[in-house]
RNA sequence: AGGACUAUAGCUCAGUUGGUUAGAGCGCUACCUUGACAUGGUAGAGGUCGGCAGUUCGAAUCUGCCUAGUCCUACCA
C-alpha cells in the first residue's frame, strides 16, 4: 500500500466495477427497501445539495442492502420544463433564432438535441459520489413510460372531476409568457413608491371636507385604466355620503361607482383604494362580490365585461384602452407606461403626493420579472379534495416527517391549499390531452381517437390538441409510482411501492412531497382498496451554505462544486469557474478577490469518501449546514488514519498465522477490550441509523477508530506482536482481533465511506477469514452482546489511568519522552496489583518506563511527582527530573480542581431538600464522589505538604 | 401579521427522558521525526451554555418574557 492516502487512485475503478458486477440492482431477497432519487434536472449539473442528498441516500441505501434487504435505489431525471426550455432558449437567441419563428415542432427537436448532448452530465457525476442507484432503470420523465402515466393520471382525475378549466386570474409571467403556479412566485422585499392619486367625484359630489376628488394611494398608478371602482370600508365615517356615487376616472374619462367593501383597511393611506378586478388578486375578488366589470383583452368578446385587460401577454399595454388614450400609451411597457402615466396626471394636477414605500413585489422565480395576475383559462387540480387523505396520512403516522418538525409546516399549508393551476403555455412539457371542436367544447382523452369514440365525434368534426403542456412538477408527483411501471401492475409496484423513505430539502415539501402524498394516495391502492403512501418517512435536510452562512450562489461567486472537492482545483481555474458568464461582470473582480482571499492555494485534493464523511458528520437536525472546510480536512485526515492502521495491520499479519485456519487462540487484555469497545459501537451506530442521526453515526465511527483503535489498540498489540516471549496462541490472538476488528470497523463504515472501505477490505478480508467479491455485499456488523465484557473494559480503564498519569507528569514537567524513567505504585489495593502483574510489559512499553515497582503501604517511597488512579499513586521520583517548584505548581492545579468540586458537592450533600428530594441513587452517586474527591484531596495535600517542606 | 427554527470554546457543531468536572473536529500553546500515520503523536490552555425571570432539591436541558439571526406562509392598496 501507498504510504500516503490517495484517493483519486482508488475511487473511479471500484465505482466502475460494482456497477459492471451488477451490485446496485435489487437482490431480489430479502424485505424490500427502496428510496426514489429526487429526479435532478436532465440538463443540470452537480451542486453541493445533490451531494448531500446523495450522501444520505446511498449511505441508507449501502446500510440496507448490507443488512440483506431487498433495495432498489431508484435513479432518473426530471424534464424540468421551464428552466429546459430557457436555456435552449437562449441558445439559440445567440445564434440569433427565436422560438417562435422556428415552431414547436423544430424547437422540440432542438430541445430533445440538448437533451441527448447534456443528459450524461449529472449522471456522470452522481456517480463520482459513489452513489449506488441502479442504472439499469434509470428514468426520465418524458420516457414514454412515465408519458403514458402523466396521461392517464389527467384523465382520470379528470374524470372523477378533479382536474377542470377555468377561466381566473393566474400568476402571469410576462417575460416566459406562462402561467405559473402560486408556488413559483417568490414575494421579494422591494422599495417602491406609493402614488396619492387623485380622482375627481363626479356629478358636482364633494367630500366631507369639500374637496371635490377622492386621493387613492397606489404603488401601481399604470392599472388605473383598468380601475372598475373605487371602495371605501362601509364603516368608515369620512365617506359614508359617497358611497354609491360615481367618480370620472382620470384619463379614461370613465364614469366609475364608488363602493363599500370591509376589505379596505380605514387606516391605510387615505382610506379609499382603487379597485383593478383584472390585475389584483383582492381587487379580483372585490370585483366578483360587487359585479364589477373585468378588464381583460382576452376576453373582449365574453358578455361580461364590459372593457378589457390593459395589457398584453408581454406586459405591454394593449389598445382596449379607450381610443383616446391609445396613441398616448398603447405598445408601451408597464413600467414606461407608469411613469407616463404619472407624469400625464401630474400634469393635470391629479397627483397628490408620492411616498416612498416598502412593498413585496412578486417575481417569477425562474424569470426573475414582475409576475402580472391576469386573467386566463387555465386547468386546475383541484387540490382541496386531494389533500384531504394526504393530511390524514401524516395526521395518524403512515407519513412521519424527519425531523417532525416539518409535519407543521406540511399541515398548515395543506389545510389552506388553493387549486393548482397545472397548464403551461410552453412547448417544452406533457402535452395536455384534451382537444377542442370548432365551437370551443373541450374534450378530454388519452388521444384523439378516444375522444372521437366517446364523444361520437366523427372524422369531419375538426378537433384541435390543447396547445399548452403541464407543469413540471404534476410529472414529478407521479414518480414514485410511475417509475415502478404504473399504471401497469407490474412486480416492481407491487414490491417496492410503498417506498421507505424520500430524502428532500424543506425547500420542496409544497412542490413535490405534498403533491406526491396526493397524487398516490389517489391513483396507487393496496389491494383492499386503501391508498398506498408514496413513502414511510420524509427525511428533510436543511440548504448546503457557504462557511459564513450565507447561500450559494453563481452571482454570490462563492459556489463550491463538490467535484472541485473531491478532485481538487488550482486556484487560477477556480477563479476562472466562478467568474465565467456573469450576468453582471462588474461583481466578476469582486469574486475573483474574494475567492483568492479563501483559497490562496486553490482546492486540494480530498476525495469522494471524505466528502461523504463530512455531509454525514454536518447531517444534523434537518437543519441548514454551513459548509466547513476545516471539518473536510479533518475527515480526510480520518481517511489516512484509517489508511494507516490498516498498513500496520497487514504489515503483521500478511503472511502470518491470524488463526483463520484454527489452531490455539490466546486473547489479551486489550484484544477482549478492543472486541467489547466494537460491540457498543456496533449498537450506536445501529440506533444512530435508525433515527436518521448520520452525524451520531459518523461521530461513533470516527471515535472508535480513531481513539480507540488507532491511539490505544494498536499501541497495545505492539507489545505482544514484538515479544519474542510470546506464544504463538497470543500472536495469534492478536493478529486476529487486528485483522478482525479491522475487517468490521471497514464493514461499519462502508455505507459512508464506500471506497476507502472497499479498497482496503480486498486486502483484509482474506486474513480475517471472508471471503466475497466486494464489501457492499457483506453484512454489516451487528453487536453481540455477549463480547461486551465489562471486567477487560474496566481493566483497561485502570491501565489508561495509569498511562495518561505518567503522561501527565511527563507533560508538564517536561521530561523528554525519550528518557527512561521509573514508576512507583503506592497505595494500592489487590486489584492494583493484580492489574499490575497481568499488565506491566504494557506499561513499560506506552510510557517508555525503565522500571516500575510495587510499594507496599509500609515502604517508604522517594519524593515524587504523584498522579492518582483511584487511590493507588502513580509516582515518578523528582530526583534529577523534576524541580520543585514545578511540580508544586502541578500540584496546586489539581488540588484547586478538587477543592471546587469538593465545594460544590459538599454544598449539595448539605442541603437537606436535595438529600430528601433526590432519588436515592443519585445522593449515593454524589457521596461517593465527595468521598473519592476528599481521598484525593488529602493524598496530593500531604504530597504537596512534603515537597513543600524540602 | 402568523408560524417555525437557531443562539453552547476563536470557528463548524454534538449534548438522548432535567442529576457530566459541559464534549468533538479545526484553530491555538509547549514538547516530540519512537520501527502504521507530521494528512502524525503527547501534554495543555480555552466556555457564568444569548439575556432576564420562573418551575425544581437540582436547569445547557422544562415554562414565560426579551434580544439577535435564519426561514416559511399570508398580505398591507
Amino acid at each position: 500500500m501507498e504510504k500516503t492516502y490517495q484517493p483519486h487512485a482508488i475511487e473511479k475503478s471500484w465505482y466502475q466495477n460494482w456497477e459492471q458486477q451488477g451490485h446496485f440492482a435489487p437482490s431480489g431477497e430479502g424485505d424490500p427497501y427502496c428510496i426514489m432519487i429526487p429526479p435532478p434536472n436532465v440538463t443540470g449539473s452537480l451542486h453541493m445539495g445533490h451531494g448531500f442528498n446523495n450522501t444520505i441516500m446511498d449511505t441508507l441505501i449501502r446500510y440496507q442492502r448490507m443488512k440483506g434487504h431487498n433495495t432498489l435505489w431508484q435513479p432518473g431525471c426530471d424534464h424540468a420544463g421551464i428552466a429546459t426550455q430557457m436555456v435552449v432558449e437562449r441558445q439559440l437567441a445567440a445564434q440569433g433564432i427565436n422560438r417562435l419563428e422556428m415552431g414547436r415542432e423544430k424547437f422540440l427537436e432542438k430541445v430533445w438535441e440538448w437533451k441527448e448532448s447534456s443528459g450524461g452530465t449529472i449522471t456522470g457525476q452522481i456517480r463520482r459520489l459513489g452513489s449506488s442507484v441502479d442504472w439499469s432503470r434509470e428514468r426520465f420523465t418524458m420516457d414514454e413510460g412515465l408519458s403514458e402515466a402523466v396521461k392517464e393520471a389527467f384523465v382520470r382525475l379528470h374524470e372523477d372531476g378533479l382536474i377542470y378549466r377555468g377561466k381566473r386570474l393566474v400568476n402571469w409571467d410576462p417575460k416566459l409568457h406562462t402561467a405559473i403556479s402560486d408556488l413559483e412566485v417568490e414575494n421579494v422585499d422591494e422599495k417602491g413608491s406609493l402614488w396619492h392619486l387623485r380622482y375627481p367625484l363626479a356629478d358636482g359630489a364633494t367630500t366631507a371636507d369639500g374637496q371635490s376628488y377622492l386621493i387613492v394611494a397606489t404603488t401601481r398608478p399604470e392599472t388605473m385604466l383598468g380601475d372598475a371602482a373605487v371602495a371605501v370600508h362601509p364603516d368608515d365615517p369620512r365617506y359614508q355620503d359617497l358611497i354609491g356615487k360615481e367618480i370620472i376616472l382620470p384619463l379614461v374619462n370613465r364614469r366609475i361607482p364608488i363602493i363599500a367593501d370591509d376589505y379596505v383597511e380605514q387606516e391605510f393611506g387615505t382610506g379609499c383604494v382603487k379597485i383593478t378586478p383584472a390585475h389584483d388578486f383582492n381587487d379580483y375578488d372585490v370585483g366578483k362580490r360587487h359585479q364589477l366589470p373585468l378588464i381583460n383583452v382576452l376576453d373582449r368578446d365574453a358578455a361580461m365585461l364590459a372593457s378589457a385587460q390593459i395589457f398584453n401577454i408581454d406586459g405591454t399595454l394593449n389598445e382596449t384602452m379607450d381610443a383616446s388614450l391609445v396613441a398616448a400609451y398603447a405598445g408601451l411597457d408597464r413600467f414606461v407606461a407608469r411613469k407616463q402615466i404619472v407624469a400625464d396626471l401630474d400634469a393635470q394636477q391629479l397627483l397628490e403626493k408620492i411616498d416612498d414605500h416598502g412593498l413585496k413585489t412578486p417575481r417569477g422565480d425562474r424569470s426573475g420579472v414582475v409576475i402580472e395576475p391576469w386573467l386566463t383559462d387555465q386547468w386546475y387540480v383541484k387540490a382541496s379534495t386531494l389533500a384531504k387523505p394526504a393530511i390524514e396520512a401524516v395526521e395518524d403516522g403512515r407519513i412521519q416527517f424527519v425531523p417532525k418538525q416539518y409535519e407543521n409546516m406540511y399541515f398548515s399549508w395543506m389545510r389552506d391549499i388553493q387549486d393548482w393551476c397545472i397548464s403551461r403555455q410552453l412547448w417544452w412539457g406533457h402535452r395536455i390531452p384534451a382537444w377542442y371542436d370548432e365551437s370551443g367544447k373541450v374534450y378530454v382523452g388519452r388521444d384523439e381517437a378516444e375522444v372521437r369514440t366517446k364523444h361520437n365525434l366523427g372524422s369531419e368534426i375538426a378537433l384541435r390538441q390543447d396547445d399548452d403542456v403541464l407543469d413540471t412538477w404534476f410529472s414529478s408527483g407521479l414518480w414514485t409510482f410511475s417509475t415502478l411501471g404504473w399504471p401497469q401492475q407490474t412486480d416492481f409496484l407491487k414490491t417496492f411501492h410503498s417506498t421507505d423513505v424520500l430524502v428532500t430539502g424543506f425547500d420542496i415539501i409544497f412542490f413535490w412531497v405534498a403533491r406526491m402524498i396526493m397524487m398516490t394516495m389517489h391513483f396507487v391502492k393496496n389491494d383492499d382498496g386503501t391508498p398506498q403512501v408514496p413513502f414511510k418517512h420524509v427525511y428533510v435536510h436543511g440548504l448546503v451554505r457557504d462557511s459564513l452562512g450565507h447561500k450559494m450562489s453563481k452571482s454570490k461567486g462563492n459556489v463550491l462544486d463538490p467535484l472541485d472537492l473531491i478532485d481538487g482545483i488550482e486556484l487560477e481555474d477556480l477563479v476562472a469557474k466562478r467568474t465565467a458568464n456573469m450576468m453582471q461582470p462588474k461583481l466578476a473582480a469582486k469574486i475573483e478577490k474574494q475567492t483568492r482571499k479563501e483559497f490562496p492555494e486553490g482546492i486540494a485534493s480530498y476525495g469522494t469518501d471524505a466528502l461523504r464523511f463530512t455531509f454525514c458528520s454536518l447531517a444534523t437536525t434537518g437543519r441548514d449546514i454551513k459548509f466547513d472546510m476545516g471539518r473536510m480536512e479533518g475527515y480526510r485526515n480520518f481517511c489516512n488514519k484509517i489508511w494507516n492502521a490498516a498498513r500496520y495491520v497487514l504489515m503483521n499479519t500478511e503472511e502470518q498465522d491470524c488463526g483463520q485456519k484454527g489452531g490455539d487462540v490466546e486473547l489479551s487484555l486489550a484484544d477482549r477490550w478492543i472486541i467489547s469497545r466494537l460491540q457498543r459501537t456496533e449498537q450506536q451506530i445501529e440506533k444512530a441509523f435508525a433515527e436518521f442521526r448520520f452525524d451520531l453515526a459518523a461521530q461513533a465511527l470516527f471515535e472508535f477508530i480513531w481513539n480507540e483503535y488507532c491511539d490505544w489498540y494498536l499501541e497495545l498489540s505492539k507489545p505482544v506482536l514484538w515479544d519474542e516471549n510470546a506464544s504463538e496462541a497470543q500472536l495469534r490472538g492478536t493478529r486476529r482481533t487486528l485483522v478482525q476488528v479491522l475487517e468490521t470497523s471497514l464493514r461499519l463504515a462502508h455505507p459512508m465511506m464506500p471506497f476507502i472501505t472497499e479498497e482496503i477490505w480486498q486486502r483484509v478480508a482474506p486474513l480475517a477469514g471472508q471471503d466475497g467479491q466486494s464489501i457492499m455485499m457483506q453484512a454489516y456488523p451487528e453487536a453481540n452482546d455477549a463480547r461486551i465484557d465489562a471486567v477487560a473494559e474496566a481493566d483497561i480503564e485502570w491501565l489508561k489511568g495509569v498511562i495518561l498519569g505518567v503522561r501527565n507528569i511527563r507533560g508538564e514537567m517536561n521530561i523528554s519522552p525519550a528518557k527512561h524513567i521509573p514508576v512507583l505504585l503506592q497505595n494500592g489495593d489487590d486489584q492494583d496489583l493484580r492489574r499490575l502483574n497481568e499488565n506491566r510489559p504494557f506499561l513499560r512499553k506506552m510510557t517508555n518506563l525503565a522500571s516500575i515497582s510495587w510499594l507496599n503501604t509500609d515502604e517508604a517511597a522517594p519524593l515524587s511527582a504523584t498522579q492518582l488512579v483511584g487511590d493507588m499513586r502513580v509516582l515518578v521520583p523528582m530526583a534529577g527530573l523534576i524541580d520543585k517548584e514545578a511540580e508544586l505548581a502541578r500540584l496546586t492545579k489539581e488540588l484547586d480542581k478538587l477543592s471546587k468540586e469538593v465545594g460544590r458537592v459538599e454544598g449539595k450533600l448539605n442541603n437537606p431538600k436535595f438529600v430528601d428530594k433526590a432519588p436515592a441513587e443519585v445522593v449515593a452517586k454524589e457521596q461517593a464522589k465527595l468521598d473519592d474527591a476528599t481521598a484525593a484531596q488529602a493524598q496530593l495535600q500531604s504530597q504537596f505538604d512534603k515537597i513543600a517542606a524540602l
